[in-house]
DNA sequence: TTGAAAGCGGTACCAA
DNA sequence: TTGGTACCGCTTTCAA
């Protein structure tokens, strides 16, 4: 299979007997084309198995067609969920997205904001970005290219921003656990460092005190993301304030914990019956970053923010601000859900 | 902030006071230049801001630096892990991902190939295809645009591929077990569908025959991605054939699933001690896409594809199709990694 | 060691 | 409705 020359306008001008400004038109769809030349082209086209060169389009002024991203942890359910909506929905246009991966430091964003540049892209997306962005924003602009973040939580104050609210989140999920008929309830998980986390929290001790129920904050506990330790976690908040009747779990690794704790003090304690193990006095509802997760046959209420959806927000979004420059920068929020278990 | 005009190698060319075709071997490094135009040069290319175009160098005839992915899932932490891998290795070397998702039939991967095509991407990277693939070699052939696949299971018999070794990571398990002194060691979850469930079977099968240990159909059970099915099913399992010692689970969910089906059952025979929790009779190896999950807190031994590594590996294994047209294409085989837990 | 100029594959303006 | 042609930004001979 050798490799064939390469297919270019001139060759389909050549084989349907026309000339490559004509050919150009029939493929951009502008001008007026007889339907008959329009035809020759067309039937050239898929002859020769003809494919437009995209670059040396976008180098004569066109668009590129690709969206940079660049994405702080792909492996990350969140931002994989995101990535695979925005690209999803960007095909959908016909075109496409430009991958590139981590790079917290400013420099590194700088960097790779640059090799997107050097490779004509028509708008860039940053995913979890958490330091500031004035050079970033002012490198882009200078280029003419908009710029969009996402994020988890409002780290940045002038930049274009998509991000999820999550106090609402909180507020939901706790009310929830309220209207249930909980009034004593604790906070597990997360590391006060997180913005995310305060965000959270604060929707949570904000709901509590809106309808006049009690908030300690020796029953916000702070604990890293493993099952173990959650479970050892709730098992000694549960021990000292035994009035708790529901925790809210800070993410599904917590859940997952939580909930072992909790099966593991039941027995303990001997005061569960024989069908417990589905079924706990205690209470419990989590963060969780994709719905559809493995975890989701627990007796738990999970609230998650839409990341595929907020991937398809993106797209629109940068979209607009590509095609029309009078788009103003802003903050987006994007709702959480909320999700019963069974 | 104004869009400032556009900066090419004219200006720098002007601003240094030489001809652009001096910027360029500067630029690229080639040619005899002297030390001194070379920092003029690399002082105005600085002050300027200048971001090569690399669309129009690509155009010219250089390398576009730009590899094509088109990944089956990247909600699948398998393939998200590989993404990351691949980018990550390509971005050291200053190189960039295209990403583009989804595409099972044979016609859309086509129709994504052609867009890659067209963006004139150096290779093409197809992840998780398990269709047939003698039309999109072709095609990619005929641009003169190296093809890798990286899948899960030995789908493709002509094609370039990369992917786990399936059997061994199977043989490795049921050995593991093995010489823990289990013998008798049951099959649970995945569908008789799946390939990769085939072939890890497959090997269960053979070392479970090496060893001259019993095989039983029945103790290999189909069972769908849910924790409660699983634990149903291990349940079952194990009430029929109460000689079973171990399990080896298809993934993280079904394993989850089993071991809370194993501390139901020990619970409900009462047969177990008051610690039970994390210490069963019956043991439990598992399948992992992922090394570093959150589960790994289970007594549970992991055996895993590192996925990661497979990301690095299709990098080399694509550059050097991409720079070497004598590289065969065949077969690459990733061996698989044992976890035991703690 | 450096410069001039001819493209790479398209697009779009201006004529015909 | 079509064709001719000057670019887009860069690389790469070939001369100077």
């Amino acid at each position: 299979m050798a490799v064939a020359k390469k297919i270019t306008i001139n060759d389909v001008a050549l084989a349907a007997g026309v000339s490559v400004s004509t050919v150009s038109l029939v493929l951009s769809g502008k001008g007026r084309i007889s339907s008959a030349t329009g035809q020759r082209v067309n039937d050239a086209v898929e002859q020769l198995g003809f494919v437009r060169n995209r670059q040396a389009s976008a180098l004569r002024g066109g668009q590129s067609g690709v969206i940079g991203l660049i994405v702080r942890d792909l492996t990350s359910p969140f931002y994989a969920e995101l990535t695979a909506g925005l690209t999803e929905a960007l095909e959908a246009q016909g075109r496409m997205v430009f991958l590139l991966h981590g790079g917290r430091e400013a420099d590194q964003l700088l960097q790779r904001l640059d090799m997107l540049l050097s490779q004509g892209v028509d708008g860039v997306i940053i995913a979890g970005a958490s330091g500031l962005s004035n050079e970033l924003c002012e490198r882009a602009a200078q280029k003419g290219v908009p710029l969009v973040f996402a994020s988890r939580a409002s780290y940045l104050d002038e930049a274009d921003t998509l991000r999820p609210d999550n106090m609402q989140a909180a507020q939901m999920l706790t009310e929830h656990l309220i209207r249930r008929g909980h009034q004593r309830i604790a906070w597990l998980g997360g590391n006060s460092a997180s913005l995310t986390r305060a965000e959270r929290v604060g929707g949570y001790c904000a709901t509590l005190l809106k309808y006049g129920l009690p908030f300690h904050s020796e029953w916000v506990v702070e604990c890293d993301a493993s099952q173990k330790k959650a479970a050892e976690a709730i098992g000694a908040l549960l021990r000292h304030n035994p009035t708790i009747s529901a925790v809210i779990c800070y993410n599904e690794a917590i859940a997952m914990g939580a909930w072992f704790g909790l099966m593991r003090a039941g027995r303990q304690s001997g005061e569960v019956g024989v069908d417990a193990f589905f079924d706990h006095q205690v209470a419990l509802g989590a963060f969780a970053d994709v719905p559809e997760n493995a975890l989701d046959d627990l007796p738990i209420a999970w609230i998650t923010t839409p990341a595929r959806e907020m991937g398809y927000t993106l797209a629109d979004r940068i979209m607009q601000r590509i095609e029309r420059s009078d788009v103003a920068a802003g903050h987006q929020i994007v709702p959480a859900r909320l999700v019963v278990g069974r």
